[in-house]
DNA sequence: TTCATATTGTTGCATATGCAATTATTTAAT
DNA sequence: ATTAAATAATTGCATATGCAACAATATGAA
């Protein structure tokens, strides 16, 4: 890879790390979805893990469990829609909700990339420990933290 | 805020955490500078901080050093030279390069955001140990190093 | 009950991004 | 010297994203 000639004041600083990081998982994901055929982007993976553990949810409830724009959550729907991932239903009791339904065809490919996703987490945390990894997912809800918004709290159920 | 039903199998691996972490940096940047009326994107301050220190480069330079692809940085540059931030230059040596060039307006607004940014980091950071920022750097190195590994994943899975 | 207000999802507009194809230029091979 | 291959930047096409404006529906206060 191409080497800089000068560092900048924030270098060794999280930001520009955490964004590098972040840039080169997207771009491995990516592509190990395209090597490996799956035609899945990074975000429809994680609607399609959230409503397999947790089906039936409001689209608006999508949109803040990840942390996205209730628009850019009309669209990628569209499209998972379009791919017969999955079905929105409008909600009996309230007009304006529609329910967003994993189909069939959805759980059926998710339990297929499920393989994928684990070896990419190996790969990626390949020779840390697992004492490391949660160090450092500590860290990293500190910095939610910071930012100052509330971290989605999860329930387990097991 | 919301609360989930159910974790997923991945929860407690660093993918999920750090995308959920980036993209609430993302925000807080976007928010941040829109809030002190900075007219300028992530991506562009990355640009403008990289070109401040090493002035000149060439576009595909610029492309590999932020990990974007070429055709993005087009795009980017187009905005940035719109603006006023970056001229391009043809090189004598080479006439399909273009050297990119911050403007004496860019680096102007890129001392005028130079607090801000400290103040950001100063904020995502707080009441984290100088030592714990330098550990996670590592592990963030090391993230980096294994996704670059290429024909591993054999292996690991045995 | 009625009317102002809030909520949910959609659309328009803008930026950002990657891949593939294209053009212009340089380098390498014969 | 000529021609094939490589490289740099651009453009077209697609997805993803946020903000603002909007329509439909629900809620709450009078």
């Amino acid at each position: 890879m191409l080497k800089q000639k000068h560092f900048t004041e924030f270098d060794n600083t999280l930001l520009p790390w955490l964004g590098r990081t972040m840039k080169l998982i997207d771009l491995y994901i990516a592509n190990h979805f395209q090597e490996q055929n799956i035609d899945l982007t990074k975000v429809q993976m994680i609607m399609l893990l959230r409503l397999f553990v947790n089906d039936g949810q409001p689209q608006n409830d999508l949109a803040l469990l990840t942390n996205r724009d209730k628009a850019s959550l009309t669209r990628l729907l569209d499209t998972m829609e379009r791919k017969g991932l999955v079905v929105r239903v409008l909600s009996k009791d309230d007009k304006r909700i529609k329910l967003v339904h994993i189909t069939k065809k959805g759980v059926e490919l998710y339990e297929s990339i499920r393989p994928v996703i684990k070896q990419m987490i190996l790969k990626v945390q390949h020779e840390i420990s697992e004492k490391d990894v949660q160090f450092t997912i500590k860290i990293l809800k500190k910095l939610q933290l910071n930012i100052g918004i509330e971290e989605t709290v999860a329930i387990q159920t097991k």
